[in-house]
DNA sequence: CGGGCACTTGAAGATAATCAATGCCGGTGG
DNA sequence: CCACCGGCATTGATTATCTTCAAGTGCCCG
């Protein structure tokens, strides 16, 4: 069920176009939007429930999108049915740039809860890089950002210990929601035990029993997915050198 | 010592020009070459020798390169002074990319052994791009691939064992030799096995002793450098499965 | 109220890291 | 030409970290 009216949705009982947008400031695609008065088949506001796939890998690549509300995972599917996290999406996130490689889709991305995102055709982002070539530097320039997270996880999954994975981590969030506006220590992870564990290359038993432990050692208040973070300091210190004397996965 | 005519080198005996180029067909930069006729700033050809910095971390964006003959790796340093091998570089690859995002370097591109690489400005490419808005493209889906290969990375290095690893590693060497032109089955590795090591996330150590178990199971005849690969099936079953119960990184 | 899924906890085991030492090759200088 | 040196590579023994297996708890949803 979707609105005639394209570039505008209404969700609940607002209307919402791009130029209302809040994730203005962060959206990489409001050059395109601003292209889009009219009748241009960007699609915005589409809620999704949890589970619901944006794409699939292998899929052929139709359109990018911007998380506009709530949260997505990007994942690749090996040989052997396993999943792989690679990333985790939250608002004014651009996702489906790696299928620009081939034009498939090389992962797939899926709603970790109920999600609203803005569509980009192909087509349309063509048509407005047409008009205004400056809109290509711009998602190369995202393409580049997105290259460089994937060199600091290379970095962290190489040469950091579990610990410090989960702290990293735990920061990446913190940073996330504080650069939307939201707290930086006090937040509801949107993912599951596993999803955290696949995306730092743990066994989910030790990510569980690592929250237990930051929890004892007083770096953390866990209820569930809630978390708060009495010290970002302190998680820092964990995140840069591990408790090497400190902390043990095994409890 | 640079030679006057840009686009154009005195090699040796040899001069070479990007029409003439043999890696026309894998090299990117083309497009941005055929807008090159005369003066424009790209210069194919420098030797550098081993050791050699094209560009260092923290550096602003100046040009990209494309590997012409010899090899280089990327790396980024870590605040504690270690070094996380992010990729190995053969001819015709194009190097930079990720520098896109911010517009400075976030990784350390290094020759590792005697090698000539083609210069593009940047100013060079954005004109180029101005007359052909398809080089753009070109470069988005060079930056695309690079996200994927990422992700590749990532499945290996989360999931896989270290025999894995290395033979997966060696397969896409052999993969990119191939590629090239080369042998497939019998090449010199250009990087040292610490590289090896830090690129695949092991201790050299891990490699080393991994390479006398390939060796002993009659899976690779290593002499050094030197590799020769009797049956690219054979490692592939390994990239695979892994001889779970075939071998054992230590002795 | 019951079932299933996500999460937690514990104990045993495996994989790769670390520590320590030796071997090999290539280059340099006597 | 040979001896020495330094970096790179190999090998062995021990240990730490994390995984795996197994079981149990609690919460959410029908």
């Amino acid at each position: 069920m979707q609105t005639q009216e394209s570039n505008v949705v209404r969700f609940g009982q607002a209307a919402l176009r791009c130029a209302d947008c809040r994730l203005q400031r962060v959206c990489v695609m409001h050059t395109v939007a601003s292209h889009c008065a009219g009748e241009t088949g960007v699609k915005c506001g589409r809620p999704s429930p949890r589970g619901h796939h944006l794409f699939r890998q292998g899929e052929r690549l139709q359109a990018l999108y911007i998380v506009r509300s709530g949260s997505a995972k990007s994942y690749v599917s090996t040989p052997d049915g396993l999943e792989q996290v690679i990333r985790f999406h939250l608002p004014g996130d651009l996702i489906g740039v790696d299928a620009l490689g081939e034009g498939t889709h090389t992962s797939s991305a899926q709603a970790m809860e109920m999600i609203t995102v803005c569509r980009f055709p192909l087509d349309v982002i063509e048509d407005a890089a047409h008009h205004d070539p400056a809109l290509y530097a711009q998602i190369l320039k995202h393409a580049g950002r997105e290259i460089t997270k994937e060199h600091a996880r290379a970095v962290l999954l190489a040469q950091r210990g579990a610990d410090e994975r989960l702290a990293a981590f735990l920061l990446q969030m913190s940073d996330a929601y504080a650069h939307l506006g939201y707290s930086a220590v006090a937040f509801n992870l949107p993912m599951a035990r596993q999803d955290i564990a696949s995306y730092l290359a743990l066994a989910v038993e030790t990510v569980s029993r690592l929250f237990t432990n930051f929890q004892h050692e007083g770096l953390l208040e866990v209820d569930r997915r809630s978390i708060h973070i009495p010290s970002l300091e302190r998680l820092r210190a964990v995140a840069r050198a591990s408790g090497k004397t400190l902390l043990t996965a095994n409890g």
